[in-house]
DNA sequence: GATTTGTATGAATAAATAACTATATAGCCA
DNA sequence: TGGCTATATAGTTATTTATTCATACAAATC
């Protein structure tokens, strides 16, 4: 508990700038997985602890095979483990760099709107 | 220089948790933004310096046409930075976040790949 | 003004994919 | 075996979007 990541801002350049193109699509296909609401709502759940598929579909609203799918997607990916139990199906976050990628993105868009915002009330003034 | 950043485990699934789901939508935004390789190839190139359109254009090898449409949308949504000088446009990125974010995806990636090898080789052994 | 250069944009096309409906599979219990 | 429940999958549709080609715009130079 209480576990801290550290990252060194050169460091990242120097491996980002390093990085070659087949990473790149490799990088992008994860980001992909990231880019939809409804999975992030999923993994959002995920967050707290493991839960079966109908578990998900009736915190969030969605049907049955939707959810389904996105978490099957995700699975192949290896964000999300799969653990069988019965008829139930567990599932659980794999990667906890999605996380904290989640967690940076946001900080981010929140800055980026306070920014936006701050803007208007100058102008506003 | 040397800027570092330090990340709670904790402090990253509570926030995580709390997030409403309009949030979600803007990350999951952002996160399709870095879900192409071609702009991330275009990010690569701006993590060194500040480039032109014409100088990504002969980094990597793509239209004129679609560097220009893709830094547009990154710009529009507040990633990269636009500064003209003549008849050049230069442009760099705007929110660090998302090299963060980039880093921590390819690293997490790499370990995949690292486990699934290493799986083969106790397999063929 | 005319031309050249750097960048942006509009229209068209092709490919990817999220969501839905319906159906299938697979494990449990009577 | 038959029925029930939890999950997965097929087929379809509608939407999004990356790319290309052609063209427009805008600034510099002649």
């Amino acid at each position: 508990m209480g576990t801290k990541i550290i990252i060194d801002e050169e460091e990242v350049k120097k491996w980002n700038l390093k990085m070659p193109d087949e990473m790149l699509t490799a990088v992008a296909n994860r980001f992909k997985l990231l880019s939809e609401p409804m999975r992030l709502k999923i993994l959002r759940t995920l967050c707290e602890s493991e839960r079966t598929v109908q578990e998900i579909v009736n915190e969030i609203s969605a049907s049955q095979a939707n959810v389904s799918k996105h978490l099957a997607l995700m699975h192949d990916n290896g964000i999300v483990n799969r653990r069988k139990e019965g008829l139930k199906c567990y599932y659980s976050i794999a990667d906890d760099s999605i996380i904290f990628a989640c967690y940076l993105i946001s900080k981010s868009v929140v800055e980026n709107l306070q920014d936006r915002l701050s803007w208007l009330q100058e102008v506003e003034s």
